[in-house]
DNA sequence: CCAGACGTTGTT
DNA sequence: GTCTGG
DNA sequence: CCAGACGTTGTT
DNA sequence: GTCTGG
């Protein structure tokens, strides 16, 4: 994976499944698509299903729209100066029941799905930051007249970015690269641990999985309802 | 020293 | 072709 | 990830 | 902010 997923499993059933609680109007999604705002778990608030962005903006970025990463290199978390600092305090599970890869075909890109067996739920490995716009220039001194409304809490963006790894072997025949699916005993561990411990998790999915082709109706991100997790052909 | 980049995917 | 938006 | 835009001047 | 390139 990399780019779109789904997370339509019920309200109740998720916040059992991670032991927390929506923290927003929760709506089953089909397809999830990157600048979306999307359910995620940290550490800092553990009980609290919260929404962030998807496609991390660097704490140094100019702009809420240099959010661009969408994905992180397992390889590579703890070199790249976008993640060394997220991945060393800023872990997040990112709930999911599926997600979509594109096959290159002669009659054209393909989507599948790719799911555990009876749609279970599963948290994919993520990295969060917290951007704050830079503080404007007012030439008008330290404590110059209000008027600049920049720099509030009500600017700061919290967005995230989802781990890749290689493809375990039923993503293997779609894609040369998934996301990182922790298993549910080394979630906290995601979470909590220091990075030498959670650097051992970033191993390709070791269970069953399921993959079929869906429509191609799942290609836009303005569609979203249950008929793009049907199998087609 | 300062300037400029800072990511992934896939495709060529 | 390449960037932006979802 | 894919889809869709990709611009300026002047006028409201 | 911090690292890399010149």
């Amino acid at each position: 994976m990399c780019g779109r997923y789904s997370l339509f499993s019920p309200r109740e059933e998720i916040e059992t499944r991670f032991d927390a609680e929506f923290s927003f109007d929760y709506e089953s999604r089909y397809n999830a698509a990157p600048s979306q705002d999307l359910p995620v778990i940290t550490d800092e608030s553990p009980g609290t299903i919260q929404r962030m962005e998807w496609g991390l903006i660097p704490t140094w970025a100019d702009s809420r729209t240099d959010h661009g990463h969408i994905n992180a290199r397992a390889e590579t978390l703890a070199e790249k100066r976008s993640f060394a600092e997220a991945y060393e305090s800023r872990r997040c599970l990112v709930p999911a029941d599926g997600f979509y890869e594109w096959v290159e075909t002669s009659g054209g890109k393909q989507p599948y799905r790719v799911a555990l067996p009876d749609d279970d739920l599963f948290a994919m490995a993520g990295l969060y930051e917290r951007w704050k716009p830079p503080q404007r220039q007012t030439g008008l001194g330290e404590f110059g007249a209000s008027g600049g409304d920049s720099g509030g809490e009500d600017d700061i963006v919290e967005s995230f970015t989802i781990v890749t790894t290689e493809p375990n072997e039923a993503v293997a025949d779609l894609h040369h690269r998934m996301a990182v699916i922790l298993d549910p005993s080394e979630e906290s561990t995601w979470l909590r641990g220091s990075a030498d411990d959670v650097a051992t998790l970033l191993d390709p999915y070791d269970g069953s999985m399921q993959t079929y082709p869906v429509s191609s109706a799942v290609n836009s991100p303005a569609n979203d309802s249950p008929e793009l997790i049907e199998p087609v052909g």
